[in-house]
DNA sequence: GCTTACGATATGCGTATGCCTACTATTGAT
DNA sequence: ATCAATAGTAGGCATACGCATATCGTAAGC
């Protein structure tokens, strides 16, 4: 049976907190708020797709994305084409300066993330990472 | 160096995303709210506190917290008595009650958990249970 | 052709949040 | 005795969120 622990999300939220904290200035310094930087890791990640699509994907709400991609199209680093398939859906993609950001963006975000990484033992952080990598995938 | 991966947070989020999701209906069930709960876990923790120090402790404003305290002294959950010696100062400290509810909504939020839990291999289970207890001890 | 369904968009509502100010009672230092 | 600092409390303000609804153009089945 269980050994007493406090819930999962009493441990995970602060971390979580931590992290974003750790992010804020980062994607201030890019210009790209979280709900953008979601974005884009969507679309890097999976090209093309409806917005509804997206904004499913990275737990957004249908109606509140609108703005941020519009932001992210004048900044540039998305594109919205009307599908000539169906000319209700808008093609979703990433420019180049999109993903140029976006890798950026991440790279300096994980070079954060190893305050918080560098205090494990080598091999817990490899299991860590695998282990979070797994639920990541699995939902 | 670091294998391409997504963001702790990234990954985190929905995790912890999920983890509120299960527990809200427990929450729910037994009339407490998620700050009261909080509330409720830190002070069966450490006995006695400030309401400024509670505040700090579980990441809440401290002006915003009041009306939780109220809820859960109303409830009969907690006692918020005058300290003597500063009469300034609220002392404050959880109930039987309180106490008993804080532990049958602990188990079952945790029985719920296990819908997460479960689907990592024994000791997998073990060292992220671990590793995430070692985050949460060191803040 | 007409009706129904769907994608993108805009907007309103209720609520929660962080941050900040102000007020009262009380303390502690000068 | 006076004054600055502190704990609890109350309230305002700007922002963000989830949820719901409405509109408009388009698509597809009948």
């Amino acid at each position: 049976m269980a050994t007493e622990r406090p819930d999962l999300a009493a441990m995970l939220y602060p971390l979580v907190r931590e992290l974003i904290a750790l992010e804020l200035p980062v994607l201030a310094a890019h210009d790209v708020s979280m709900w953008g930087y979601s974005v884009l890791t969507a679309l890097d990640d999976t090209p093309v797709r409806t917005q509804a699509a997206l904004a499913e994907a990275i737990g957004a709400d249908k109606s509140r994305i609108i703005g941020t991609l519009d932001e992210l199209q004048k900044a540039g680093l998305i594109e919205r084409t009307p599908d000539p398939a169906d000319r209700r859906v808008r093609l979703l993609s990433i420019t180049p300066l999109g993903r140029r950001v976006r890798r950026a963006v991440r790279k300096e975000i994980q070079a954060q993330e190893e305050q918080v990484l560098a205090t494990l033992a080598p091999a817990d952080r490899k299991t860590f990472l695998r282990i979070l990598q797994q639920f990541h995938a699995s939902r």
